[in-house]
DNA sequence: CCCTGATTCGC
DNA sequence: GCGAATCAGG
């Protein structure tokens, strides 16, 4: 499997999205979980959360003085530490649990007079799961309740040669799927990843971004002491929407 | 053990 | 540029 600009964009969006590196890697397919991080530190997206950062340019600095006492001070270095800059309040990403694999709402129109296997072009870069009708209990606020292990089935990750299940719905029609997300327009999610709806924002985004206007204004806020927070903080992906 | 991302380094 | 191997923390 080569990079192409969708599983790129694909990576990329996902990479923002908070996703896990194996659930990229399976998302795309054909690329193991070391590829994607590969991948995303040579498209420079790491700005993430690593479980295993060091952070501390003294304790390496002593860490390696002390495995070289023989060496002379290699003038550490003092690295730039984050500025207080107005702490993201609710990245909408952060909190993001395990949304699934790329929902993709791409009308695919498909002709069925046409049997033949035409390599048709198909967005094949997520493997889509027909959007069938998730029957399952619901809860307090109106939500259909997953159970945590079953967001939706990634075991089948064979490349659809079609994706026929895309309805154009006119549901759909208007709303930016995960892969039609660029640079320039909004990443903020409306819905929950799994539900037929799910979709982006999809605005021009504030310059500098990854939202549009008024919603770095909801994933960008000050600091506020306890007291004086909303109680709800918008948690974009995850979480019960109130209906 | 499992998971995670970071880094290295041969290709 | 790519990604397996390796590392290291949770």
């Amino acid at each position: 499997m080569s990079w192409t600009d969708e599983r790129i964009q694909t990576l990329k969006t996902m990479w923002e999205a908070g996703q896990t590196a194996s659930q990229i890697a399976e998302a795309l397919g054909g690329v193991s979980r070391n590829a994607v991080i590969g991948k995303a530190h040579r498209l420079e997206l790491q700005a993430r959360p690593s479980p295993v950062k060091p952070n501390d340019p003294e304790a390496k600095a002593a860490a390696a003085a002390e495995a070289s006492a023989s060496i002379a001070t290699p003038a550490p270095e003092p690295v730039e530490v984050e500025a207080p800059k107005p702490a993201p309040v609710a990245p909408p990403v952060a909190a993001a649990p395990k949304p699934a694999a790329p929902v993709v709402a791409e009308p695919v129109v498909d002709e069925p007079e046409d049997d033949e296997d035409q390599d048709e072009v198909a967005p094949v870069a997520a493997p889509v799961r027909a959007p069938q009708p998730i029957l399952r209990s619901v809860g307090p606020g109106g939500f259909l309740r997953q159970a945590p292990g079953e967001q939706q089935p990634p075991s089948t990750p064979a490349p659809p040669r079609r994706l026929v299940p895309a309805k154009p719905s006119p549901e759909m029609a208007n709303k930016t799927s995960l892969l039609e997300l660029n640079d320039r327009i909004c990443k903020w999610p409306l819905g929950h990843p799994g539900e037929p709806d799910f979709h982006f924002c999809g605005k021009a985004v504030n310059p500098g971004f990854p939202y549009c206007v008024d919603h770095c204004g909801h994933a960008y806020q000050a600091q506020l002491p306890r007291r004086d927070r909303r109680p709800t903080p918008p948690l974009p992906f995850g979480g019960p929407r109130p209906r």
